[in-house]
DNA sequence: ATAGGGTTAG
């Protein structure tokens, strides 16, 4: 009775009191230790008891698999076999094919399949759910598909098709996951979830937000769940209009604090551009912080150029031993790398194999690449790449590639460039760089021949785009951009602005210009680079002393760089830019990244 | 007295 009712403490006191206990209540009591997580315990009862009944098996297979530890689930699964006396039900099948689903492991769950069938077990209820779950879980979502026509849709409830969508959904394929959900009689909570989750992983952050929207109409309470998945459609679009909204919807529903939402609402504030949000969340949640919400943090502060904050914070988790993983370390990496600390860099580097055990990921090799050759290391970049303990891939060459250009090396450039389109041969990428880098060199034939072969192979170079957002309507420009209905007055004001920054010692750097062209026409083109558009349009279109934010795809040229300096100093206003990898804050004529970038 | 789905980081 206390057990039902939830009182566990009663209960456990009962219980021990009880000089014959029988089978019935020893099971309460393992359910009771599993319910609260205690794992142990419930295994010392469970060794503790004389006679042991099917019910008291499935307790500590279905208590370890709910708890995670599905491997000691499928152990104790065949130490039941061996014992004769005892038949298995359908209640021990499902929890096994679920921890089976839960460890990816398609030929035992295919072994528990076969043993269903032999053994004539009823598959309408638990086992059919639980095989349909086993495999969308493993990959086999055609299989899914086989049983749920055997077992029929009527027994399958909400849980199994969940698994379904999601099978769908982790092959990519949306539209048959949505098929599913929109099939679903009675979804809840979950179902709705996994089906916002799915678009937002697959760039359908409209369908996300649309998909939302609907849910609270229906009346229903979004969760922890749903709310940092529609945080993640925030970052995905770097929208801090969207973002807000969705923290007061938290903040509504009293979810701000949960772990999983400040994380969210920690990287969401970071990617949409404002930093100090972002430390606020992560002030909130204190001493619940986990190891995702320092990395959250590290990372936001990192791309933000407070390289030392970054550091300081590692060595601050490091102290409270909480262990760092490989994403934490792509976040320590890559500060070290925008401040130009190489051998701080190595050292942590180091520090990642011998003291963490971790192995180095590409990810984590591309930064240390990066590291040599934004620093002017070269040759140091050079040998890294051959040392690597594991096989170079297209962004580690990449790295490469672009230091070259800085360092104007052909012959490595040449190399990179080659490798790279051994490995994927239509890389835009490995294209253009290598073309940029004769360019930077001087060499206009060959960099135009390069140009052009890129052309034959129809290979497609991605377009570079400044976006930004004002009330609740996205601007979209690209470089020279004759079409946006208000480009009159956007050039009239760029005209003005160019002329004054000149005024005040700004030199356009036509050496950004990777075409041969002579240096007025060289002006032109520069001065319509899209995020001088953007910043002009915003400029003209935003409140004075706000802060200007812009979105960009690709990496800020050089000249745009330089002559965003000056507009914050000449308009008085503070402009954030994020470019592909980082976010530059520019005030009164500097950029927090200190031109190293 | 027994099963079960969905989050967050680069």
């Amino acid at each position: 009775m206390y057990a039902k009712s939830g009182d566990a403490v009663t209960a456990m006191a009962v219980f021990n009191r009880i000089e014959l206990r029988n089978v019935s209540s020893w099971n309460a009591v393992i359910t009771l230790h599993m319910q609260r997580g205690e794992v142990e315990e419930a295994l010392a009862q469970f060794e503790e008891m004389k006679q042991r009944d099917v019910i008291s098996w499935n307790s500590m297979i279905a208590g370890y698999s709910q708890r995670g530890f599905d491997a000691r689930a499928l152990i104790l699964f065949s130490e039941m076999l061996e014992e004769s006396s005892l038949k298995t039900d359908k209640y021990t099948l499902s929890s096994v094919l679920s921890a089976c689903g839960n460890l990816q492991e398609l030929e035992a769950g295919k072994q528990v399949h076969a043993y269903i069938i032999r053994a004539e077990f009823d598959t309408s209820g638990p086992a059919g759910n639980a095989l349909v779950y086993m495999y969308s879980k493993c990959g086999g979502v055609g299989m899914a598909k086989k049983v749920l026509e055997v077992c029929g849709t009527s027994t399958l409830n909400v849980i199994a098709f969940t698994a379904l969508l999601n099978g769908y959904i982790k092959l990519g394929d949306i539209d048959p996951a949505r098929q599913i959900f929109d099939s679903l009689h009675e979804r809840d909570v979950v179902a709705w979830t996994a089906m916002i989750v799915g678009y937002a992983q697959n760039g359908g952050n409209n369908d996300a937000t649309e998909l939302f929207r609907s849910m609270l109409e229906e009346g229903l309470m979004p969760n922890s769940y749903t709310l940092a998945a529609m945080l993640r459609v925030s970052s995905n679009l770097a929208s801090l209009n969207h973002g807000k909204q969705i923290h007061a919807t938290a903040d509504k529903l009293g979810e701000v604090l949960s772990v999983s939402v400040s994380n969210s609402l920690i990287s969401m504030y970071a990617r949409a551009g404002n930093i100090s949000c972002a430390r606020k969340s992560f002030g909130l949640i204190q001493r619940r912080r986990d190891s995702v919400s320092w990395t959250s943090m590290i990372t936001g502060l990192a791309q933000h150029g407070h390289g030392e904050e970054a550091l300081e914070l590692f060595e601050e988790k490091l102290s409270l031993d909480i262990k760092p993983d490989h994403i934490t370390y792509v976040g320590v990496l890559s500060a070290c790398t925008h401040m130009g600390l190489v051998e701080k860099g190595r050292s942590y580097f180091r520090k990642m194999r011998d003291v963490h055990g971790i192995e180095p990921t590409s990810s984590h090799c591309a930064c240390m690449i990066d590291l040599y050759g934004r620093a002017g290391l070269l040759r140091e970049a050079h040998d890294f790449i051959r040392s690597m303990s594991i096989e170079p891939d297209v962004v580690a060459w990449g790295s490469l590639l672009a230091s070259c250009r800085v360092h104007k090396n052909l012959e490595v450039a040449a190399m990179a460039a080659e490798r790279i389109l051994s490995i994927e041969p239509d890389h835009s990428g490995a294209y253009s760089g290598l073309a940029n880098v004769y360019s930077a060199c001087g060499k206009w034939e060959e960099a135009a021949k390069i140009r052009r072969s890129m052309k034959e192979r129809n290979v497609k170079k991605e377009q570079g785009i400044s976006w930004l957002q004002i009330k609740s309507q996205v601007h979209i420009f690209g470089a020279d951009d004759a079409l946006h209905p208000q480009r009159d007055a956007i050039d009239l004001r760029l005209g003005k602005i160019w002329v004054e920054i000149k005024k005040m010692g700004f030199v356009p750097d036509t050496a950004s210009v990777l075409h041969y062209l002579d240096d007025e026409l060289k002006e032109q083109l520069l001065k319509h680079h899209s995020e001088k558009l953007a910043i002009a349009f915003g400029l003209l279109k935003t409140p004075e002393n706000s802060t200007l934010t812009i979105m960009k795809n690709l990496r800020v040229c050089n000249d745009c760089h330089s002559a965003i300096k000056y507009i914050s100093k000449l308009a008085g206003r503070e402009i954030v830019v994020r470019d592909a990898t980082h976010f530059h804050h520019f005030k009164d004529g500097s950029c927090s990244c200190r031109d190293y970038w």
